[in-house]
Parts: C-alpha cells; sequence; structure tokens
RNA sequence: GGAGCAGGCCACCUUAUCGCCUUGGAGACAAUGUUUGCAAGGAGGAAAGUCCGGACACCAUAGUGCGGCAUAGCGGGUAACGCCCGUCCACCGAAAGGUGAGGACAAGUGCAACAGAAAGGAUGUACAGUACGGCUGUAGUGAAAUCAGGUAAACUCUAUGUGGUGAAACGCCAUGUAAACCGGUAUUUAAGGGUGGCACGCCCGUGCUGGAGGGUAGGCGGAUAGAGGUUUUGGGCAACCAAAAUCCUAGAUAAAUGAUAGGGCUCGACAGAAUCCGGCUUACGGCCUGUUUUAUAA
C-alpha cells in the first residue's frame, strides 16, 4: 500500500482554497470537518488536501503545527480508503474543530468515520 | 546546611517501521522538468514581542529652512545604536553587589504643602551697629529668606542624530488586446491640482521618437558564506581588535524537520525559522562555578 504524501498531492493554490470554502461541501464528524469539491485537471492527482488550525483556537505556532502534523499524519495512513473506492478528482481540506489538543487515537477514529460518510455521500451524489 | 549576589552551560537520549523538505551525484522517460533508488544535511535560546540600531531595495512626495521626534556625567568599543565595557558621582543593601531621564535654573516663563510678617516686583518685629540710606548684623519660621536660592521624569535652552516606505520591497520571465505605461528629446511654466505639520522647491502639460506597459496573488531571482563559528597567538583593566589555522551550519512558500511502537534516565519547562545581521525586553525547566553573610541546631 502507498502511503507517501508528496508534494503533488497538497493543495496548494490560493485559488483553489477560496473556491473550496465557497463552493464546496461539508461533512462533519467532530472534532474533524471536511470541505469537499470535484475538480478537473489531467496532470494532478486524485486527491488534493490541505490541513487546518485554525489560530482562533489555538494561539501558540506549536499547538497549531502539532495538529496540523497529527492531520497529515492520520490522511497518509489512511488515504488507501477514499483512493482505491472513488472515481473523479477531488480538492479537500480538513479542519480542526476542537478548542483541545487532540491525541493520535481520537484523530485515527474521527478520519476513518470521515472517510466512510464522505465515501456514502460521493456514492449517493453520484446516480448512475 | 540556611538566606542571598554574580556568571557560565544544556535544552531528554536511543532502536525499528512508515513519511516530509533541501542539496549532491547515478539510472529511466524525455529535453532541463518528471520519476526510481542512494548519500549528506534539516528550528531557538529566546526562532517570540516588533521596542531600538544597521545592511539591502525602491521612491524629488527623496532637496532647503523651520517645526517635530530621539538621546544626554566622562572616556572607550562597534557597521551602527537608546547596546556593551571602564570609571566618577548619587541612591539602595549588613555584605557580595545592584540601580541611574546623572547636560544647563549665570536667557526667559512657571511652580513650591506645613510653618512663617514675607516664598521671588521681598523686607515686618525686637535688639545692636551706623558712612543716617530699609544701610549692616543677630534673633525667629522653614528644605530654602536675595544668595549667581530650589525645581528641567515643568515649559524651555544647549549639543548630537534624524526623509519615507519595507522582501506582499525590488528585478526578471511567461500568458496576452487598444488609448492610458516607461525612457529620450524639444518647448512652455498660464490656470488649476498633487505633495509626511508649514514655507520654498519639486511633480502633473504638449509635440516628435523609441520601447513595450495595466490587470493576474503563475514561475524564477532577491534567499541564505555571513559585520559567520571554533581554536591558537599577540594587543587591551575590559568591551573588543589584529593575525594564522580550520569548519560550512535550515532555506520552506496553505509553509518541511514528523508519527507510531519498544527500551533507558535525573521523567523533559517556555516554545516553531519566513530577507539577513547587532542589541534590548518578555516567557521558561535544569545543572555547574565563584562569591557574601549567618549558624554549630541535625
Amino acid at each position: 500500500m502507498d502511503f507517501s504524501f508528496p508534494k503533488k498531492e497538497r493543495l496548494t493554490s490560493k485559488k483553489r482554497f477560496q473556491q473550496l470554502f465557497e463552493e464546496g461541501k461539508q461533512l462533519t464528524a467532530f472534532p474533524l470537518r471536511m470541505y469537499y469539491l470535484p475538480i478537473q485537471s489531467n496532470d494532478e492527482p486524485k486527491f488534493k488536501i490541505a490541513v487546518v488550525a485554525p489560530k482562533r483556537h489555538f494561539k501558540s505556532a506549536v499547538k497549531r503545527n502539532r495538529i496540523k502534523r497529527l492531520l497529515r499524519e492520520s490522511y497518509r495512513h489512511n488515504k488507501h480508503r477514499i483512493f482505491n473506492n472513488t472515481k473523479g478528482q477531488y480538492a479537500l481540506v480538513i479542519l480542526y474543530l476542537g478548542k483541545e489538543m487532540p491525541t493520535f487515537d481520537l484523530v485515527e477514529r474521527k478520519m476513518h468515520a470521515l472517510f466512510k460518510k464522505f465515501l456514502k455521500t460521493i456514492s449517493d451524489e453520484r446516480p448512475i
């Protein structure tokens, strides 16, 4: 299984970010929230993703870094779950809504739940 | 040992697995990019606050004068400083030691509780002296009573310094339509306008000519080898300076340096580079050295 997380799979365009928050749909598995939006691009990978820890809740840069690392790590371990079961390309943002520092275990469990929801919603949206 | 004072050092370690960023050289695709595996490197003492000082870049809204602002014993260090070192003085402390808006009241203006006749255009009372002039001395209140009085973290004056903006600066490339955009040159300074608080000045015009511009948060440069670190020698009380040898030590851009599992110990605080340096300030765990004082209680 591919556990890598190269730069190409990251969401880096500011334009995309704006678009995602304005037009994207959201799913929540507290304390995680996902924004997603289908995209069309030939030379880009299946998913482009970014993680966010708001400054509002965590003033310390060290804590924000820690949360983002946990989220990235969790995504990296679990991305095969959505890679292998979807068609089309998506841009994703995963937001941490909580106000307390999470443990890795909690983030893992919530990430599973979030992906499950995501897969279900995607297949419902796609009448074949 | 207790209570202080000064200075220095460290910033959990380690193994495995899975990952991230940069650089180097190798292979493949193929044209300077993608990809595969390899090697090396990968946050701080404060990276923080953005409070001072510079480097660098751009802008006549950049110049000149006034104003404003900053600094303030004396001497030295430095690229520079409001920083650092030495030293005098004042204050705090039993001491080690610490603190410091420490220039000028002999330019002008203002202010001064209580006490006191009177507090800044002085001169009342008593006594004594007398050149008989509120002229001299003493007493009395007060921190201070005519003395070149005190006070400038009072206005003020003196000396020195000071343009503004800030890497989202700035330069280049790509995409792409016309005038507006920029440079050169000729000519005119009339009205009006712009301009960091004011004045002067400066800029804005038109013709010709050459180049290509606006908008875009695409890419590259700026951008990491530097007022650099370490050691030795020499100079200096010191801050620091000079010479030689040696080392290369993050460079991201929605932003890398991590996650999990095991082991160990003294059980890990504050905290994450963003153009780069020198300081200051604030947050904070631990260890060591020197030194002052106290005590013989365990």
